[in-house]
DNA sequence: TAAACATATATGCTTATGCGTATATCCATA
DNA sequence: TATGGATATACGCATAAGCATATATGTTTA
């Protein structure tokens, strides 16, 4: 199955905040699930979720159901550009990117455990 | 004056073919007119200038009128993350790319000159 | 200054996108 | 099977974005 992925594709997905910052978090964390991602950008649950599913629906992310939760995480065997977009973007992004990681790491009743 | 340039906009402003096409063909050629840019992409002349227009109101292109020909060339001084941004979009883009600039090298009355 | 060319912008329209709220689905456990 | 928590989707709306066409602006040359 190749990845048809485009650049502007990618750039499309990449274009709003939601998107970008949960992209970002899920590439240095591994894999998130849904409550975390809605914790540590501090938005809405649906919002959230129609954000992961377009960026799943596309193939830059795959979801893992565990249990109650669902994991997203980077899509395996992406373009190695793909990577080095995220990195560049990571790079330029580092406040946002520790912000947000500050609200996960102080979320409470963290599923990580499951 | 410092280049407040993020991630999400230069995404968005990528998130275009037009756009990112011809910021490509200007990253690859140095500097390229509306009508060179009109004759590599096959697009209306309005089309075009519309999209010059935002990347160069974002402050990713500058341009520069000489004669009657106004040159478009990537903003000097861009944070590195965007270079390296649009070489990977290259690499992933070489072959519409090439298209274009196949076009571009077929061009008539090419201005080069001035 | 008139004509021709290059480029930019305005206008009206259509479609795409994002959002909040409400609701549905799925899973675990009692 | 009922309940609660986690996640997904539907709906209606507001706004943004892109387009084609027409027109304006600026430059060169005659």
């Amino acid at each position: 199955m190749p990845n048809d992925l485009m650049p502007v594709d990618v750039f499309r997905l990449l274009s709003d905040d939601t998107r970008l910052t949960a992209t970002l978090l899920i590439h240095i964390h591994g894999e998130l699930c849904v409550c975390e991602l809605t914790e540590s950008l501090k938005l809405s649950q649906p919002k959230i979720s129609r954000h992961l599913a377009q960026l799943r629906a596309a193939g830059l992310l795959k979801d893992s159901r565990r249990g109650q939760w669902v994991y997203y995480s980077l899509e395996q065997s992406l373009p190695v550009w793909v990577t080095t977009v995220l990195d560049a973007a990571l790079q330029a992004n580092q406040k946002a990117v520790q912000n947000c990681t500050s609200n996960l790491y102080a979320m409470l009743n963290r599923p990580r455990c499951c």
